[in-house]
DNA sequence: CATTCGAAATTTTTT
DNA sequence: ATTTCGAATG
């Protein structure tokens, strides 16, 4: 490809950008024809699409919903911006929220534009980024350029030094609250001094405030940042060197930003610094899209965008090339239910396709078998499971799930969980190098102090500390005195001299082992690795695993302190991506992904929508829960298959649970309501034919017929409730998704529910049930019970066994 | 100081 | 049910 020929040199790296002169872009625009840059990448898109490639000037907000190319756009925008010779790739700024989808944008970019678009030194996420631009100027905010960026266990170990250190209660007031305090300030901005007092006086009594300030000063002491300041100090570093921050906008000539409506204040203060003087910002987001409000994601952000860019163009791309008709429309006419949006009408010229599922379980063990039947059956077809994804709400759910594969030998793999450099070990080994690297990491130090255990535990620390903090030195000096006075035990004082000579003698080896081999002989001689080899847990072989890939890892960097910088912001869990597998994971780690066919358990009033985002959040908490749901449905492809079950363990005991409110939101004529598959459904269920549909959206009652051949089934004697004795003994009401609004005033904890202006729990028909109240009915898992209340068919039952629960009257069978 | 037993908590997750 | 955290115990 010739793309690359008529291209501007990229200046040298380092070299400060200085915009193009009229002369160059000129003389950009003069070559020869054929050695003009190609434009044939702009070719295969829409008009929509186009629009937003080559809109370069002033501000322009791409509201693109899901599946529309949104990346596409991007990465073309990019390639359009380097190949008219607009801008040079260090002239672009690209923000993106996640390493991997930086990753694929540069790999994208690079693709389109050739070698030349491989600078692209400015394309990152903001964390990134601002790391980047901080170790520049580190010393303006008062830090070494060699700073620390801390993660969240090193967080939470420097706050209870904090909150003990003030004299504070640690049990009462414990770190992990302060940390998501003090985030949720970073998130909006918010230095100490800014923090509102009302909000502040929520921790501690008012010294909330007091607390986020010494953690900050004893950040600055430490040369440390946690990932809120890697965005905070930038914002403080532009607004007291404004000559600083106009170099940065004179360098970026563009910006682009991926997932705008995940941008949270911090975020898009930063942003509006940068974009004030060119305003060539592009935005791409879909406010459809936004699940991480909990967070601290704004969607405000996007909402408001021509507000706080005046003249913005906006731009929507609402062609979708990934999902059949069905599939859309069931997602679109879901979505559509949310009040605070931009509105999008999602279009496609796909087939029709297969209607969304939806199909009732007895409990999530049966939901989990018809899942796995499911399953099987494509993967006879020759469907490739790489293709086929299971996407639950909580992580809770994926166990049942799991279980279920296992049995029937289904490969999966499941997405998300913690991150590789998150774990534990790879954390300690981290700690180990940090120590030895920068004998003034405290935190690092005292993490593996005594891991593995070497008799050096909290009496030990603490003279550390005591000492440390009188002599004013880091705890490894503090070490070295305390190794030479009696101040300490000779047990402790015995380990710690072995452990201060193996120190010695690895910092030495600094110099001339490779680092690699280095952390090999560490890990070693520490005894670490012999710690896990000796623990027998199930996980200890994967840990020892990790530690070898974190090793291996460490050879594709020149030096400790780079491979350092790269593990505190980026580091994934290497892929095993020979064999075809089934994939597993929460809604939110599906976003952005797609699959051919999507299984979506779990949609029952209480888990989906969660009670907790209902209670804490009241109608925006419910829209959010409603958007992922519409997440979850746009992964699919060709095949969505929604799934229910009217009974689930929660905490381990039973609770019934009613169809989520989503699934009657679905339009009627994308939706096919399935019958249990024949192995489980038993006998036809003609008591409940002609009974009241339980959503009035329905003419036909279908799932519900569906759910009553399902009781049928579980009706056999092997299922006998009596013989499961699975639900709770004590009768201290039911502990299920719907406890907290039913509870009695003496109920501890959760503050009830918010009625959303007249959303209850579930729609309900209003017609009569068959029952009344008094009625004595029994259950096939709670047993005997009398009804307490009813409400159209949805009965709340007295069990004498299980306590107060809410069923659905087709479950219930009349107990004379 | 380490181990062990019992009570309490238990969404979603990136950097 | 399961895991995590803290206090009592050896």
């Amino acid at each position: 490809m010739s793309r690359a020929h008529a291209l501007p040199t990229p200046p040298e790296a380092g070299e400060s950008v200085r915009p193009l002169t009229i002369s160059e872009r000129a003389r950009a625009a003069a070559v020869p024809a054929d050695h003009r840059p190609a434009t044939d990448y702009l070719s295969g898109l829409n008009a929509e699409q186009r629009q937003a490639v080559e809109t370069t000037e002033g501000p322009v907000l791409v509201l693109a919903g899901a599946g529309t190319g949104k990346t596409r756009v991007l990465t073309t925008r990019i390639a359009h911006l380097i190949a008219t010779g607009l801008a040079w790739p260090s002239g672009i700024l690209a923000v993106t929220f996640t390493n991997k989808a930086a990753r694929e944008m540069k790999e994208r970019v690079a693709h389109l534009v050739g070698p030349a678009g491989e600078g692209m030194p400015w394309l990152g996420t903001f964390h990134a980024i601002g790391t980047k631009i901080l170790r520049r100027h580190a010393e303006l905010v008062g830090l070494r350029s060699d700073f620390t960026i801390l993660g969240v266990d090193d967080q939470l170990r420097l706050l209870k030094q904090v909150i003990t250190a003030e004299n504070i209660d640690e049990k009462r007031w414990p770190a992990r609250q302060l940390a998501s305090f003090i985030d949720g300030w970073k998130n909006r901005g918010l230095t100490p001094k800014d923090v509102p007092p009302g909000e502040a006086a929520a921790f501690a009594n008012g010294r909330g405030t007091g607390l986020y300030q010494a953690y900050q000063d004893r950040l600055k002491t430490l040369n440390a940042v946690d990932f809120g300041d890697l965005l905070l100090e930038c914002l403080r570093l532009w607004r007291e060197n404004p000559d600083v921050l106009e170099q940065y906008q004179q360098r970026f000539r563009y910006m682009l930003v991926d997932e705008y409506q995940d941008t949270n204040v911090a975020q898009y203060l930063w942003l509006r610094l940068l974009a004030q003087a060119r305003k060539n910002v592009c935005c791409v987001g879909d406010d459809d899209q936004s699940i991480y409000g909990w967070r601290g994601a704004e969607v405000d952000n996007i909402l408001r965008f021509d507000h706080d860019f005046p003249g913005a163009v906006v731009i929507r791309l609402e062609r979708n090339y990934r999902s059949t008709a069905h599939i859309l429309s069931a997602a679109s006419g879901l979505i559509a239910k949310n009040k605070d949006r931009l509105g999008k009408t999602l279009r496609t010229d796909d087939e029709p396709g297969e209607r969304v599922s939806v199909t009732g379980a007895w409990d999530s063990e049966e939901e989990a078998r018809q899942i796995g039947e499911e399953i099987e059956a494509l993967h006879s077809r020759k469907e490739n499971l790489s293709e086929v994804a299971v996407l639950v709400r909580i992580s809770a759910q994926m166990r049942e799930i799991e279980d279920r594969f296992v049995t029937l030998g289904l490969p999966y793999r499941v997405i998300g969980g913690p991150r590789f450099y998150e774990r534990a070990e790879i954390r300690d080994a981290l700690a180990y190098l940090r120590a030895t690297a920068q004998p003034a990491d405290d935190l690092a130090f005292e993490r593996i102090v005594n891991t593995p255990k070497r008799g050096l535990g909290d009496a030990a620390v603490a003279l550390l500390h005591a000492h440390a903090r009188r002599a004013r030195v880091p705890l490894m000096q503090a070490a070295r005195y305390l190794v030479e006075s009696d101040e300490m035990k000779p047990a402790p004082r015995r380990s710690l001299r072995s452990l201060m000579a193996q120190f010695d003698r690895w910092r030495t080896a600094m110099e001339k082992t490779p680092h690699h081999e280095l952390a090999q002989t560490i890990l070693e001689e520490s005894g670490y690795t012999d710690m896990w080899a000796k623990e027998k847990s199930a996980d200890a072989q994967g840990r020892l695993e990790n530690l070898k890939e974190l090793v291996r890892s460490m050879e594709e960097f020149p030096d400790l302190p780079a491979f350092l910088e790269h593990i505190s912001l980026v580091m994934d869990a290497n892929e095993d991506g020979d064999q075809e597998r089934v994939s597993l994971m929460t809604l939110h780690a599906a976003k952005g992904l797609e699959f051919e066919t999507v299984f979506l358990p779990g949609w029952e009033e209480g888990l989906f929508p969660s009670q907790r985002a209902l209670d804490e959040n009241g109608r925006a908490g419910l829209e959010e829960e409603r958007r992922l749901a519409h997440v979850g449905l746009t992964r699919a492809k060709r095949r969505a298959h929604i799934y229910f079950a009217s009974n689930r363990r929660i905490h381990g005991l039973w609770n019934a649970t009613i169809p989520s409110r989503f699934i009657d939101e679905l339009p009627e004529e994308n939706v096919e309501v399935r019958e249990a598959p024949a192995a489980y459904s038993g006998r036809t269920a003609s008591r409940f034919e002609g009974m009241t549909p339980f959503a009035s959206s329905y003419q036909t009652p279908g799932w519900q017929r569906a759910q009553a051949r399902a009781a049928e089934a579980a009706r056999d004697p092997d299922n006998d409730w009596r013989g499961g004795g699975g639900f709770s003994e004590n009768g201290s009401g039911f502990a299920g998704p719907f406890q907290a609004g039913r509870r009695g005033p003496g109920g501890r904890g959760r503050p009830s529910p918010q009625l959303i202006e007249g959303e209850v729990l579930a729609k309900s028909t209003g017609s009569p049930s068959p029952y009344e109240i008094g009625a004595r009915v029994l259950h096939l898992k709670f047993g005997p019970g009398t009804v307490a209340a009813i409400d159209g068919n949805k009965l709340t039952v007295d069990f004498d066994k299980a306590g107060r629960k809410m069923v659905l009257d087709s479950f219930v069978d009349a107990n004379g």
